[in-house]
DNA sequence: GTCTATAGGAGGATAGAC
DNA sequence: GTCTATCCTCCTATAGAC
């Protein structure tokens, strides 16, 4: 089952699938707690070839925070174009871009590690790029969107209730918790069963893609 | 400067002050990120001390989680006391709570250990007692405030915003970047002031609590 | 482009003296 | 109650072969 003699990728399509594999794991783990190899494990491939395509576990992060924010702009910027084509109200707005985060979740890894990241502020390196990327998203939303303070800031926050929530993974509680199932129900209305689905698949499929560590 | 020969202190007390530098480091640095031996150094103490008093790293942290929720539970508690005894309309109440949450801000590091503690879902020990302490701080406030599941939700969704905003490390831009300021104001209102002095008086006292590793 | 081997350094925990 | 010394594991990063 092990296919020890590697394939040749190309070098572009290696990348990709090693940041998909450390968002996953430092989502997962968080900054510190991730190690490179479980991320090399997790991509199919060797520790020190994870180290060697990005110079460093710091930089590795660097650029998985980069993507995060950046599909996250990419996704409400969608949003932001559908609605200049079609003229429905502007109340909608903010439900679409709330419909957008939450689909996030679907590309796994992106919104657990950009709550790792925001929790890094202390860090000199990371800080800073975190800091950056979540003040770009406050930009768009005032600046593209058009929201006013007021607006971004509830938008904001319930983004990172669901980010807690889901960090916490207090779907694995739904059945076994009433505060729990109300909690999940009130953050996540109409959206509360595909959470329920994909971390039902994670549950499966965790030991496989981060801890095959025996 | 440096007192080598310890002064003989009661271990309850001692335990107190390692919990106390405890939060601050994990606060600061997360679980995985924060080492004992900084701990150590923050309590004024050798590592091994650290390591012998609470038996392992993780067990000190399940500690610190407790004594965070218990903060907090006590706080809120103390908010509802008071509510019964005057009979203010009960819409100041999630105002009222909402305030001494901000409040807690000054025990520096209770708020920025939990919000690590809210991470680590994924980890069988510290997750399991993360979800019962954010489900506790749920409970309190559906069964003994009398929150609809809105409201807890609107609630829980800001206090999280001001956990990012703080471990992000954001009232350092304040000066900075019209955003960060804008975000400030709108997430702290009229406690900005004492969210900006007290980033400042950390900002100088920091390099000597827990980075002194030169 | 990818691996194996390994250097080098932390960091958590233990032993034992005072 | 508290320290010093130290063990041992784990982890990032480098070297060099294929």
């Amino acid at each position: 089952m092990k296919d020890k003699s590697a394939e040749r990728i190309p070098a572009g399509e290696r990348r990709e699938s090693i940041l998909a594999a450390a968002s996953l794991v430092f989502g997962e783990r968080g900054y510190f707690g991730a190690t490179t190899d479980q991320i090399a494990r997790a991509a199919g491939i060797s520790q020190p070839y994870v180290v060697r395509m990005f110079g460093s576990k710091e930089n590795l992060f660097l650029e998985v925070l980069d993507r995060a924010v950046g599909k996250l702009i990419e996704a409400f910027r969608s949003v932001l174009a559908e609605s200049r084509d079609t003229d429905e109200p502007d109340d909608d707005l903010h439900v679409r871009i709330g419909f957008a985060y939450v689909n996030l979740i679907e590309d796994r890894g992106i919104l657990l590690s950009l709550m790792q990241a925001f929790s890094m502020g202390g860090d000199p390196v990371v800080g800073r790029k975190a800091r950056e990327g979540f003040l770009t998203i406050y930009r768009l939303l005032r600046d593209e969107a058009g929201f006013d303070a007021e607006r971004i800031r509830d938008f904001l926050a319930h983004g990172m209730l669901l980010n807690t929530v889901l960090g916490l993974r207090m779907p694995d509680e739904y059945l076994t918790d009433d505060a729990a199932r109300e909690l999940l129900q009130s953050t996540f209305g109409t959206k509360l069963q595909m959470v329920l689905d994909l971390a039902a698949l994670e549950a499966a499929g965790e030991s496989r893609a981060v801890g095959a560590e025996a």
